[in-house]
DNA sequence: GCCAACGTTGGC
DNA sequence: GCCAACGTTGGC
């Protein structure tokens, strides 16, 4: 069982929006960095949760629990030629890419902040948190996990 | 919209 | 394998 905390531009999607998809559920969108690829593809586990957390607009910060109900499959985009994330070189029997699907677990009671997580003293070794942080797919520990939880109210 | 920080690409 | 150039991320 791992924590993890994903990163989605909010533009893209938001918590909320999760339960309109069908099963409610979301499957990850064109993770294109090897680290994150990793992650996704080696240790992320159906089952794991993770913090839902909207970056790229005024109010970055989390709403809430997602959990991974179907984990490190191979990302189907990359071999659309029509679609953004096509990617040439990569082959059905060695995919490149790897994706996962998401279903909300728990929203929290309130909104937290990305200013909130940098002012917690206890979060100041999150990723999250620090400086010129862009992995999308960032481990969380299981202390600072129920932190988080305790500051959106759940 | 700005710009710092980072990852990736490609010439050598 | 180095590193400059470029593109992207993402807070502000």
């Amino acid at each position: 069982m791992n924590y993890w905390l994903v990163k989605c531009e909010y533009d893209e999607c938001t918590f909320d929006e999760l339960k309109t998809r069908p099963q409610q559920t979301g499957r990850w969108r064109g993770v294109r960095n090897y680290q994150a690829r990793n992650f996704i593809r080696d240790v992320m586990q159906k089952g794991d949760l993770a913090f839902f957390y909207q970056s790229n607009c005024a109010e970055p910060g989390s709403s809430g629990v997602v959990k991974v109900v179907k984990a490190g499959y191979p990302d189907p985009s990359q071999f659309d030629p029509e679609h953004k994330y096509y990617d040439e070189k990569s082959t059905k029997d060695e995919p490149r890419w790897f994706t996962f699907d998401v279903k909300q677990h728990k929203a929290f009671k309130s909104f937290v902040h990305l200013k909130d997580l940098k002012n917690n003293n206890d979060l100041k070794d999150m990723k999250v948190v620090q400086r010129g942080q862009r992995l999308s797919i960032q481990p969380v520990t299981p202390e600072e996990f129920e932190i988080v939880c305790e500051m959106g109210g759940i």
